[in-house]
RNA sequence: GGCCCCUUCGUCUAAUGGUUAGGACACUGGGUUUUCAUCCCAGCAACACGGGUUCGAAUCCCGUAGGGGUCACCA
């Protein structure tokens, strides 16, 4: 890992931390950057400027790099006209001819020679681009700092980089970073372009300025990584097999770049929560108990472990992703208050009168008296109760469950009246 | 505008000249069931368009259209 940090202004509080932190939750780890070490260390580039000057001058020395005389305003007047004219913008039409010495306040172009480049890449294939597509860029900025385009090659080359995968839009900048490492005489690395991850409309490439959001907040959601990383891996990629679901170490095992696609794709989060579920079901009740604990209502707070155990087993396959732990399970730990609304959602309750009701919780309630509150007991006692009722299941068992956990959505009725009442987390009323 | 990349069901994708174009998500219907979910079954639904090449094209070639990227003292 290698923190590319030498854009002053856009540095942002706590960046670096937030990288480190979303691989670390996605289990993706480094063997070799900040916080590990490694024999190419220091891995942050504002700690490695003076390597960058150093070949800056080789360039230099060798006249393959100058000094730029223009100021900011004059070179955006120059792209405004090319701009204007339908043209793309070649700053090497406007190189300088006498230019200065460079004393590090001004920017340090590197002069490139204008011809067709033409390389394998590992997804894309044979890609040629014309000479169009050569320009002097910076390497050195005004004020000091190398840019990415210039320091990248020479960290890869130093740390011996075998490949870079980039995402798409670095594609047409390939040519300008083959001519630069002709100019330092260094052999580059495999190139491989991964398709775009587009947002839900495909249109525009994911972007948090367009309210995608962090992989953090999926955490925060409740989201697995290695759904996460299911899901993004098989956006452009898969096995070649009828395979939707794989683990971190299938993944690892399986990926390989020759069945890569060459076209984006969009993020649908839909297949993110679908696949999230399949996850949480394959997980046993005690890896799944160990990562919600998080999530649990605040009610649950005093429920044993045991107790919450209990309840997880009930909502396992049901549970999309953590962050809805709490309205599937709230009921077993506090009275729930909704019943009223419940009911009046409830085609079959709502026709019921009063009367009805009281009389069949009370006869409910009789029968629960006398029960040993084992799941087969309390079963057999409510299907007696349908029949001496003369009603139907569903609505006995529609009452009882609006009664007991406030909603018409819940886990099975008599286990759920056996896991809330033995372990007297609630008082039986 | 120049250059580059892309185009199979709504979405993620399989197919590498011969398939009723397959799977998954989503959606719809059904089954299991006390609800929801799981699970099972079924349905809906695609080769962007036009020319070639070929006995035969989703697959190869050319063109058109559409989409994306790029043309920074950002990465």
């Amino acid at each position: 890992m290698r923190i590319e940090d030498t854009d002053q202004k856009r540095e942002v509080i706590g960046g670096t931390q937030n990288i480190k932190e979303t691989l670390s939750w996605l289990e993706l780890q480094w063997d070799e950057g900040p916080d590990v070490g490694g024999q190419f260390a220091p891995y942050v580039q504002s700690e490695r400027l003076e390597i960058y000057q150093q070949y800056a001058r080789q360039l230099i020395d060798d006249g393959l790099a100058y000094a730029d005389p223009y100021s900011a305003e004059e070179l955006q007047k120059l792209r405004e006209q090319a701009t204007a004219e339908k043209r793309p913008f070649l700053y090497r039409n406007h190189r300088p001819k006498n230019p200065q010495k460079w004393d590090g306040t001004q920017p340090l172009r590197i002069k490139l020679e204008p011809k067709a480049y033409q390389w394998d890449d590992a997804v894309m294939g044979t890609i040629s681009m014309g000479p169009e597509m050569i320009d002097d860029y910076i390497i050195i900025k005004a004020d000091g700092f190398p840019t990415y385009n210039f320091c990248h090659i020479i960290d890869d080359y130093l740390m011996e980089v075998s490949h870079i995968m980039r995402s798409q839009e670095f594609i047409s900048s390939i040519p300008k970073f083959l001519a630069t490492h002709e100019a330092l005489g260094i052999k580059p690395p495999i190139n491989a372009t991964l398709p775009q991850v587009l947002d839900e409309t495909g249109r525009a490439k994911l972007s948090k300025r367009k309210g995608a959001k962090s992989l953090l907040e999926y955490r925060e959601a409740g989201f697995l990584p290695e759904a996460l990383l299911n899901f993004m891996a098989t956006i452009g990629w898969n096995d070649g097999t009828e395979q939707e679901v794989f683990t971190i170490a299938e993944l690892i095992e399986k990926f390989s770049l020759d069945r890569v696609q060459r076209s984006g794709g969009n993020f649908d989060e839909k297949r993110l929560i679908w696949l999230n579920g399949a996850h949480i079901r394959r997980l046993s009740l005690e890896e799944l108990s160990n990562k919600v604990q998080e999530f649990w209502p605040d009610s649950a707070k005093n429920a044993s472990d045991d107790y919450k155990k209990e309840v997880l087993a009930l909502v396992q396959e049901r549970l999309k992703y953590f962050g809805e732990l709490g309205q599937l399970t709230s009921f077993f730990f506090e009275e729930p208050t909704a019943k009223q609304t419940a009911m009046a959602e409830n085609k079959q309750l709502k026709k019921l009168e009063p009367e009805e009701v009281k009389q069949m919780l009370h006869a409910a309630a009789h029968q629960l008296e006398q029960s040993d509150f084992t799941e087969l007991d309390l079963e057999k006692r409510m299907r007696q109760l349908v029949e001496d009722l003369q009603t139907k299941p569903g609505i006995l068992f529609g009452l009882l469950r609006v009664t007991i956990t406030g909603s018409n959505v819940a886990p099975g009725l008599f286990e759920t009246m056996r896991d809330r009442y033995t372990s007297r987390a609630l008082p039986l009323r």
